[in-house]
RNA sequence: GUCCCUAUCGUCUAGAGGCCUAGGACAUCGCCCUUUCACGGCGGUAACACGAGUUCGAAUCUCGUUGGGGACGCCA
């Protein structure tokens, strides 16, 4: 039997990184399954769906090289399906209409709660041989609900927390199309899970609880029940959970914060799965490796500092030009006008082993294209008299050194000879009076990067 | 309130009864490298929530307690 997942998200906002985990997880069981993996767009929600977060959601799994196989499908064009299984479901006996309305079943809901029960439907309008039915009121529409059994257990074997078991006596009969003749989400799902052939679902632990009653409808359905395989939910950084106000950003903010989409597969990977002691691996890599057996029950932390090691790693390992034309676009973004010399690339060549992240990489190459404002107190603490004769000889002589690494090395030898001075007391103030800060790698490699003109114009200001 | 899930270093995790005086990674601390800062190398601190069982033996199995999370919608 051939393996066959899928990744439904419903589209209300963004592609979030707990959405982006359960789509990678189910893309990756699939891949190293020999299976398919299936886009399914739950947008029955009409007031909340937005054609917008569908494509935000397409864009983030795009920008994380997430392919699906099938899709996507959206559910709003599966009407008539779905109209044709609940028009069988109504004439085989296993749902039923409901004319109790919104009001009626909130006052139903409260006394249950006063009462300290668990709220839920009362069954008045559930056919029961021998049982006589209420008259439907004039002006009603009615709901369809699922006839759920009344007794046995709905229970399987999840994938990820082993078997669960629900009393079908805890599980109330279900509305499973709306008043205006819509299907609700439990129900879609089903079908759609029925009608694609889903083998695996793997989704978020929410679900859980709408697991019983899933399972409950595909049986009375005569349809081959799925496994499942609920994921635990990602928490934010701070162990609270992920909310719209902390932590619930899109995938693509990662993008603009300067990470690169194999470092986020990487860290979403292994959050929450686990291959023994593996932390860095590729997409590739995660497809040979990956199994539902080593996923983690309990819910995960998220952590950006592991995020930012990952990327710097990653950031080591990538190409250059690519590089420079990422960097070059925040750059861009902030109006930074690149010049023909410094050659981005080559900036990023000095400066790719000493970053974190993207913006980190465009911070510093930004210097060698914008004018730098030193910190007076900073040039005060650096340009000190004792140096200043060394500076202004070094300034003169750079105007006609051949223009090269180890001449321009041998140059500040010598003049740190000449005028009896330490290496970091003639770097240092070169650094600030270049790129307005003490950080930087080894002196002779950035001014090379300068160039003549750029190093002497910018020392001048300052001699 | 009811139901369901969950519990190993600060964090992500390894761990399927003896391999565990609990391993790896991030973070942190120290040392080395060094032209500053990084990078890199080496080393250190740091955890089985608690209580009962089962067993010759439990981080691993069972039960309970406590903590955390989820669900209880004509949302998905």
């Amino acid at each position: 039997m051939t393996i066959r997942t899928r990744f439904a998200p419903s589209p209300t906002g963004f592609l979030h990184i707990g959405g982006a985990r359960t789509a990678l997880f189910s893309w990756a069981y699939a891949r190293k399954m020999g299976g398919a993996f299936i886009l399914r767009i739950e947008d029955t929600d009409v007031a909340r769906s937005t054609p917008e977060a569908v494509q935000a959601i397409l864009d983030g799994m795009s920008w994380l090289n997430l392919g699906y196989d099938e899709g996507p499908f959206y559910q709003m064009q599966r009407m008539d399906r779905y109209k044709e299984v609940l028009a069988k479901m109504l004439a085989e006996g296993h749902a039923y209409y409901c004319y109790t309305t919104p009001d009626e079943l909130e006052a139903m809901r409260e006394a249950m709660r006063a009462r300290g029960e668990k709220p839920r439907y009362d069954g008045c309008w559930r056919p029961e041989s021998g049982k006589v039915l209420p008259v439907p009121p004039e002006g009603v529409a009615p709901v369809v609900r699922f006839k759920n059994p009344l007794n046995g257990v709905a229970a399987w074997d999840d994938l990820v927390k082993g078997r669960i078991v629900f009393e079908n006596s805890e599980l109330d009969d279900l509305i499973i199309a709306r008043s205006d003749g819509t299907p609700t989400y439990n129900f879609c799902v089903v079908v759609d899970d029925w009608d694609m052939k889903i083998t695996h679902v793997i989704r978020g632990d929410d679900h859980v609880n709408n697991t019983p009653r899933q399972i409950n409808i595909l049986k009375a359905l005569g349809a081959t029940v799925p496994q499942y395989a609920h994921l635990s939910m990602i928490l934010g950084d701070d162990g609270t959970k992920l909310s719209k106000r902390h932590g619930a950003v899109s995938v693509m903010q990662y993008a603009e914060d300067g990470f690169l989409p194999e470092a986020v597969i990487n860290y979403l990977a292994r959050l929450g799965w686990s291959h023994g002691d593996e932390e860095v691996f590729s997409a590739e890599q995660l497809c040979l490796w990956f199994d539902l057996d080593h996923i983690t029950s309990s819910a995960a932390q998220f952590n950006t500092d592991k995020l930012r090691w990952l990327n710097q790693h990653y950031i080591k390992l990538a190409d250059n030009a690519r590089l420079a034309e990422l960097t070059g676009g925040h750059l861009l973004a902030r109006g930074v006008a690149l010049n023909e010399t410094p050659a981005l690339e080559d900036v990023i060549a000095l400066y790719k082993g000493r970053v974190a992240t993207l913006v980190e990489l465009a911070d510093e190459a930004e210097v060698f294209y914008v004018e730098v404002h030193p910190d007076p107190a900073l040039l005060a603490e650096h340009l000190l008299p004792d140096v200043l004769p060394a500076l202004r000889e070094l300034a003169e002589r750079f105007a006609d050194v051949a223009w090269e690494t180890p001449h321009l090395a041998a140059l500040i030898k010598e003049l740190l000879t000449k005028h009896a001075l330490k290496m970091p007391k003639l770097a240092m103030p070169l650094r600030v009076m270049l790129v307005g800060q003490t950080h930087t790698p080894s002196v002779d490699a950035v001014l090379v990067l300068f160039g003549r003109e750029t190093v002497i114009a910018r020392m001048r200001k300052y001699l």
